[in-house]
DNA sequence: TTATCATTTCAACTATATTTGAAATATGGA
DNA sequence: TCCATATTTCAAATATAGTTGAAATGATAA
């Protein structure tokens, strides 16, 4: 992960009804949720959400697949664990920030034996 | 963490100059630095770094300490980590997300003794 | 107090983001 | 084919964000 695809994917997640949409689609799981289903859930008008659905798009957050009439879009968990790995790391430079003058939660949170798994052994 | 809170943090960490003194803030551990240094550092123009530190400021990021005529700026793990803690929420909806059709990392990097009931916004 | 330094605020501007009805595109069924 | 449905794109508007020199504020020392 990029600072700019950081910065893409923090953007995407930085307002309301993305935030929201994002949320809806990692509730539905794998199965996703068809474009108009999130119109009528949500209550935004569809040419709105095509616009916001095609910003998560653009930042990786969701993945789009045509099933029928329908479009389906299907949260991309390995982007947001990929930020989170990302600002993770910033926090605490890859390593365990003791003392922990700052009180870093993402030290006491990761169990000391998986820090740093998501740089590690992955492909 | 409200959805107003946790988009306010998004929001002020997705931009590059934020971001990047967010990280030089973090580096720089509990000691902080005071806004002259990072205005060097990162070659930002003092009235433009002033505002970007308000906008950190505002979302809770980072604190100011007056110490003699400088303004020390450190970052606030405490909200880094309720941000983290808010999307991973999200993310798993409080629980470990087996069987993980999606490839949560989230479940597999956060102990799951630690994994919080569902907490949904709260003012 | 007066000078100087560190930082913030102001003001005016440029740039980017968001909204949404209407038109266009795409799919499947009658 | 023609029609109904699902979604996207377009266009034109409003809204919000970002930039920065200059002026103002606040702190310290001489």
């Amino acid at each position: 992960m990029t600072m700019k695809t950081a910065i893409a994917a923090l953007s995407a997640l930085a307002h309301e009804s993305r935030l929201t949409i994002f949320r809806a689609l990692i509730q539905a799981g794998a199965a996703g949720l068809p474009a108009g289903k999130i119109s009528k859930m949500l209550q935004i008008p569809p040419s709105s959400l095509s616009f916001h659905l095609k910003e998560l798009a653009h930042a990786d957050l969701v993945t789009a697949t045509q099933q029928g009439r329908f479009v389906i879009y299907v949260a991309n968990y390995p982007t947001m664990n990929g930020l989170l790995a990302y600002l993770t790391e910033n926090c605490c430079e890859g390593v365990p920030c003791t003392p922990d003058p700052l009180g870093c939660a993402a030290c006491d949170v990761i169990a000391p034996d998986t820090l740093n798994p998501l740089t590690e052994d992955r492909e």
